[in-house]
DNA sequence: CCCGTCGATGTAATCGATTCCACGAGTTCC
DNA sequence: GGAACTCGTGGAATCGATTACATCGACGGG
């Protein structure tokens, strides 16, 4: 592969004028201007982004570690951080922890090895030594979804205490008293969140969330099918199961299949995360909406502006409810309910670029 | 950021010493090594990749370049890609092309720039300039999934042809006569092959694939909804709208639905690639399944032997149908049809890691 | 006419690693 | 006892870029 000295030798100029070609540098005349472009053209020249980033210190990439990609939330999350950030000029290498702590720290470790200028994380547990030592240590860091407290790293997230209210009233509405969660990780902030954002809606109807109502799962399929079973074995089962994420809520609804139990009428489902899918499922199911989207724009100006140096703040915004069939709601006779009245929205997939 | 010089200086030895302590290069005695493993303790030193790559010419990174990770099937088989890879001491970059040329161009350009040892891609179109140069130029490179002919590089995919076939003779079977297609890009090989396999198997029933059965699609969801609108507006619509992939099947489904047409008794609905999702959308889907954790991993497998200088063949696995509702089979009584019975899976859910 | 300034260019140091080569000390073998 | 080797080590070149500094010619002002 031609590098920069085959260029200078075709042009016949030094490499120093090459790289000020390349960078454009004023003081260039336009004679070797011209004689260094059609040598580049000639030879087919690429810069070595290698020979670059070791020189400058910049790779112009950013890091993206994720807890799952096979979750629709995530991967949305990273095709808009990618756009934004092709945007603004960084590339994105994306790593999936698939929810094991291990395997992020492997990604934390292999992107720092990279020399990324920014590291956009959502943690999949409390925090390794190593990312704590790294956002200690300067590295531009910024939380997305998830977060870890006591650390000084701004937060972009989504605020889902004001939805699931809007849920629970929807639920208490329908007469359902009996409401169970199916909960991410303790060691997770949206874990813990989802969690206690339930049970004090819960509390404002008077209601209680005892312990056989929380199922621990861990964000995965797998897991929303284990507990949802375990929910179904109980003698006094919940008339509502609420899975914390999308995932979780297909495991559910393996779970019902398979036991031949009906949603919504022998038991109700709603989800944390909205996605196309959720539109055609049998019933259509009840979630909460984040504005996933923005967030991972938000994410990555936040970093951007901290690698260069300005100051990056946290942002917050908030998910909505999206009203479907799968908690017994009467359904309008029309095919599309009235898209004015709130806060529902039919088709999250009408917001999505490709739709 | 601590560099090999400080690791030397603290260790009070060279830095060639302190190289060949981290390449565990023999000869070095066990004094120096200990120092010099108990400096890089000390000053949590970790060598720069970077420094390294431009040393060595080898990245240890392979470059993936989707078509699209909104979709559930490049998602699945990004994943396996990277698991393959990280097994085998790779890292993968994945590129988004989002169906786009010059967004798969830009990401090609990107990560030859990065000097990846390997390339992986699924092209969106014919092939551009860039692509076909790199190859002749020797960079190790597969494709998977889409290929483009006439090029001298491994292809791993599936074959379909026979999973069309029992689809049409499923379809045929329950008397349906008047088939249609959602055709993908004729620009890519899936979208040309899954059209002309469609066709031939219909000639085998003496059936005909009429223009206006044939919609343009572009593997995208909006596509597919757009694509079967026009169907349903037919003077003579068809019996079954069949689409090329899973994205252009959930547009159909929000057209039909959109309609108030039901899902098989007014049309009957099934599609390429299989997904989690396909067992609880109502009706559940009918559709053809690859072995897409197998492809990615095949794919790697032959990056890697390309890359280090052993031969490196092109794989074609069969792709196999999977019966559901959507076509308007009579469906077992029992919630779980005999899964002795072929070609039919019902969850395929249960072949994912996670699940 | 001479000197200071400016624009265009080249030389060489540098980034952080790897690795070839040389060198000294200790062994082995004749 | 000395030649031939081995082993552990350090010095220095190298990868492909960027950039500070030096140089050189042209030009304008006094």
């Amino acid at each position: 592969m031609a590098s920069i000295k085959d260029v200078a030798a075709e042009a016949g100029v030094s490499v120093a004028t090459v790289s000020r070609v390349l960078n454009d540098h004023p003081s260039v005349s336009a004679d070797a201007r011209a004689r260094v472009l059609s040598a580049v053209g000639a030879l087919g020249y690429r810069p070595n982004a290698v020979a670059r980033s070791l020189r400058t210190d910049q790779t112009h990439t950013l890091g993206l570690v994720i807890s799952d990609v096979m979750n629709p939330y995530f991967t949305e999350l990273a095709r808009s951080v990618e756009e934004e950030a092709r945007a603004l000029g960084y590339s994105v290498i994306i790593g999936n922890a698939d929810e094991r702590p291990d395997l992020q720290d492997h990604h934390v470790r292999n992107l720092l090895d990279r020399r990324i200028d920014g590291l956009l994380v959502s943690p999949t547990d409390g925090g390794s030594p190593l990312m704590l030592d790294a956002a200690r240590a300067g590295t531009p860091m910024v939380f997305v979804d998830r977060w870890i407290p006591g650390v000084d790293v701004p937060v972009v997230r989504a605020d889902g205490r004001t939805a699931v209210r809007d849920l629970v009233a929807h639920l208490h509405g329908l007469g359902h008293r009996r409401l169970a969660i199916i909960a991410g990780p303790a060691a997770t902030t949206t874990g813990r969140e989802r969690v206690e954002a339930f049970r004090e809606a819960l509390g404002a109807y008077g209601l209680e969330l005892p312990d056989a109502y929380i199922g621990q799962g861990d964000f995965q399929a797998e897991s929303g099918r284990r507990v949802t079973e375990g929910f179904l074995d109980l003698a006094e089962p919940p008339e509502v199961v609420f899975a914390a994420d999308n995932l979780m809520a297909l495991g559910a609804l393996d779970a019902v299949r398979a036991r031949g139990v009906r949603v919504p009428d022998d038991i109700a489902l709603a989800a944390f995360d909205d996605i196309p899918w959720f539109v055609h499922t049998d019933p259509p199911v009840t979630a909460i909406a984040q504005p996933t989207g923005e967030l991972g724009r938000a994410a990555v100006r936040a970093l951007v502006a901290r690698i260069e140096g300005r100051p990056g703040e946290s942002v917050t915004l908030p998910a909505r409810l999206v009203v479907r069939r799968s908690c017994g709601e009467p359904y309008p006779a029309s095919p599309e309910p009235d898209p004015a009245q709130a806060p529902a929205v039919q088709h999250p997939a009408k917001n999505r670029s490709h739709t």
